[in-house]
DNA sequence: ACCATCGGTTCGTTCACTGAACCTTGGACG
DNA sequence: CGTCCAAGGTTCAGTGAACGAACCGATGGT
């Protein structure tokens, strides 16, 4: 969107966090860091997204601090994009997000979340049903379910078919 | 961002709800909706969205069923675009957005929102923290905070300047 | 007859997204 | 040494969406 002008008139915190993480685009590579994608080609494969929407929003999200860009490797020298607290915070958005559009639009399920420590699904609120307690964003465990293609094209969601934490960063083997 | 081609090949039940809600105006025209909204003229004003971007949104949001328009008088005909179950549904998706730009981008209050019922402020997943449950949107309290503007320009958010709930339709006198 | 309102549509301009090509830095290989 | 490759970008022409102003049709008021 890149607003200002439009949003900025609105006195909404809705539309002011519209005008930071609505555009295009934004919020899919937001939920691609919380999976643990932090490296340029691999947002890049896993979204298919235009090359320059992506450095765009990277270097957007970088700026608003949601995400950090951190040298990882000094020869050659690579960098990678690490999720912060800002960013992890939008969890309950996507979750909410994600809910909506399971319970409305699908009819299969593709992933569940559970609590690594009990194997509890999640309920709606992103708390375990069994603990009682909201579950932290790195104790939450991503896994596969029945509606998941068994043979992605793209090595990020390959990576995705075994189950992992969110935030613990992703392996992609290159095979 | 009307999409198909794009967010289609992503399976992710977040990547279909943008699909639907995640076009620029889109999730404000719902939160209006939600704030009781109605009329095509209180959406172009309190929004000030281009007319023909409205149309097109109101034209989708019917068509996948989060809003319902419905004509309430005959003569001359008017229609008003009253926000389905299906719509109702994306309030926590709207209050976590809410939450998220208020925590991290804003340095005043401008709504709280209260249990109806109770006029204790809610928690951060819709909950009444002194009934302890989840309160359900018709029964949330909207009601202005310090940092709202006292003189708004448009009737919408002056009509906003009373606390009123959710869902129950606006009424704005065009002075 | 004239004017105003509501709910739109039409249209020219501007702006963002798209996809393909290209570039740079630094190994790896021969 | 020269060539090739990968990662992480930038550049650029074409397209599609958003913008804002103008226009329109139905109805009601004066």
């Amino acid at each position: 969107m890149a607003l200002g002008k439009d949003y900025a008139t609105q006195e909404c915190s809705i539309a002011r966090a519209l005008e930071v993480v609505g555009e295009r685009w934004t919020l899919l590579v937001v939920r691609d860091a919380l999976y643990g994608v932090r490296r340029y080609n691999d947002f890049l494969v896993h979204l298919g997204i235009p090359r320059a929407v992506l450095s765009a929003r990277l270097k957007t999200l970088t700026e608003e601090g949601i995400l950090e860009k951190r040298r990882y490797q000094e020869s050659p020298p690579r960098d990678e994009y690490v999720v912060t607290d800002r960013g992890i915070a939008l969890w309950p958005t996507l979750r909410a997000l994600a809910l909506w559009g399971r319970e409305h639009l699908m009819d299969r399920r593709l992933r569940y979340f559970r609590h690594a420590e009990c194997g509890t699904e999640l309920g709606p609120y992103g708390e375990c049903p069994a603990c009682g307690t909201v579950v932290p964003v790195a104790d939450v465990l991503i896994t596969p379910g029945p509606g998941l293609d068994p043979d992605p094209a793209d090595p990020v969601s390959r990576a995705l078919l075994k189950p992992k934490r969110l935030l613990e960063p992703l392996e992609t083997d290159p095979a």
